[in-house]
DNA sequence: TTGTATGCGTTATCAA
DNA sequence: TTGATAACGCATACAA
């Protein structure tokens, strides 16, 4: 009984004694259509129950308002408000977005990105993993469009969007130094994706700049547990560390609570901690951590923006750089 | 120049040298094919780079395989949570998710679900707010499948997944009790959403069979801050509560921090607290809070388990009510 | 097993 | 401004 029955152009047509050609032109902007016609169309419509069906709109138009969204651990706070900011700017734009969840798994991205081929996406954001050559290549050659965020690679053809990892990175070396930190710290993760490892290789090479070793350690997912085992790590040491910049806010507070209630290290008077991506976590008052934020809401502004923009005019920009704001808090002495 | 141009199916056959209607077989599951024919149009769909236009398929079979999954503050922790469950379960049974982002002004739910019907979605899954009768009513006359997720509404046709909050709430009465509190207090957002009043009737009922008084107060959005606000209210009378059930966890976390910080009050010595939906912040070692945890997991296999269902056969069930489980942590004395 | 023909709900083109 | 007609890419009933 209640099989899909969705009522076409041509009911309405029928319904409101006009062509269905009348019925598509009104409800497609900027087609000329009688006020008279109009009406009765729409009244039509309303009665029926009538509604556009953008599957077939795309199959016409070559255009089918779909983006794919593809990223991994959507659970997570900084990835999750992405994904908010993304989904809201894509709405405001008129277009609608598909999520494709990936793992760590090989081949996880290019499974996604056939997906999005299938339901001919008008675009894919990819914000985590990085797929094959010979899959991005067939996106492009089909016409849709590839954004790249964080994911700092060459894909020619792709729109790219990164922050300024490495110098966000050096700062904070400095404000350690600044604070009157010598013993130095890099927590990161084994993900190795670039943008980790731009904020370590900046970090390094600001620490040594200013004449100062840093003890690197790198261990497990990107997560809270992975900066606890890491505390552990460093903190057991007998040349323990008095400053430690890790890879993500996650990171950071997994570190902090294990150096505040496991070792009873006090913050910041005996040990500086700095994180990154500015989650919400990062400000409350058991942390209160110091991090550069992520302007997820201008990525993701670049990024519709980018898909918007003419295809021609925007064939010259291909990548942009933002910037990512020192949070100031409580976990950096001095300031 | 990169125009759209896919490659249809068209074209596989003309490179196979075999129908059109051989290409479409090879790609349906269950058709028969020859191994040989099937192999040919492989090859050629392998070398064209061919991948089948769901848009049309759908158009066809009156099935287009999108669910949409439509949701407000998407950015936290327990949304986020089971929009990462409910995608991974409708990838793992074929289908796919498109995410609609909802605010909280009036009809925003309804003009995500008529963007559900633009695109032919098969069913709607709604995680947040609660959308007219009419435009329910014609998603299923359209033969939409409608899955609620706590929102404890008789909406007939649609599958209603809630949790057993009002015993679990009344669960936590009791513990109090036992922990010796007798000043108690229920901290809520103004949201007034069905579970959460579910909650705060289960406790102050079960709080009452106890002899016990319950404190309620309500302040703002369901977040942190909120949180931080009611301590400060209820901290700052004379007669201070020694127990507080808190609706969210998000809630819990901002009031323990304003409890600790703010006004030194130790837990749980001083004071006990307990949480609902147990994200994952609940389980950091600045909170370890005894909380409920929400069934994610389970939650997203009942929902696309009645998606996969024969509709005639499901017709019978309409709702399922799940446990939430206690976790016992260290914010309520003894155990 | 294979090919031919038809229809799914649109929009674009064109003639009126 | 309007209506008829031709695509769009696919799956299927039917005949071979």
């Amino acid at each position: 009984m209640s099989q899909k029955v969705f009522v076409s152009a041509q009911e309405v047509a029928q319904k409101a004694g006009v062509s269905r050609s009348a019925v598509s032109r009104t409800f497609t902007a900027g087609a000329s259509v009688s006020p008279k016609t109009r009406q009765k169309v729409m009244e039509a419509a309303e009665a029926l129950g009538y509604h556009v069906n953008h599957l077939a709109r795309g199959l016409m138009l070559n255009e089918s308002g779909i983006v794919c969204l593809i990223v991994s651990d959507m659970g997570t706070p900084y990835r999750s408000e992405l994904l908010r900011a993304l989904t809201q700017q894509l709405q405001n734009s008129g277009k609608i977005a598909m999520l494709i969840n990936t793992d760590r798994s090989d081949g996880s991205v290019d499974l996604a990105l056939k997906q999005a081929i299938h339901y001919r996406a008008d675009a894919s954001i990819i914000l985590s993993g990085l797929p094959d050559k010979s899959i991005t290549d067939l996106c492009l050659k089909n016409g849709q469009r590839l954004v790249l965020i964080n994911r700092d690679d060459d894909r020619k053809g792709a729109f790219r969007i990164n922050l300024d990892d490495e110098e966000a990175a050096a700062c904070i070396a400095t404000a350690f130094h600044r604070a009157g930190c010598r013993k130095l710290a890099f927590v990161n993760s084994q993900a190795g994706t670039p943008s980790l490892m731009a904020r370590e290789r900046g970090f390094v090479n600001a620490a040594n700049a200013l004449g100062l070793d840093v003890a690197v350690v790198h261990n497990g997912p990107t997560g809270y547990q992975s900066g606890r085992a890491m505390a552990q790590q460093l903190l057991t040491r007998p040349d323990r560390p008095d400053a430690v910049f890790c890879a993500t806010d996650l990171l950071a507070c997994g570190f902090m609570d294990a150096a505040r209630h496991q070792f009873s290290v006090t913050i910041p008077d005996e040990l500086c901690v700095a994180g990154f991506d500015d989650i919400e976590q990062a400000s409350w008052s058991s942390y209160e951590l110091t991090t550069f934020s992520q302007p997820v809401d201008e990525i993701a502004r670049q990024a519709v923006g980018w898909l918007e923009a003419d295809m021609l005019s925007s064939n010259q920009i291909t990548s942009v750089r933002l910037h990512a704001d020192l949070v100031w808090r409580n976990s950096i002495r001095g300031k």
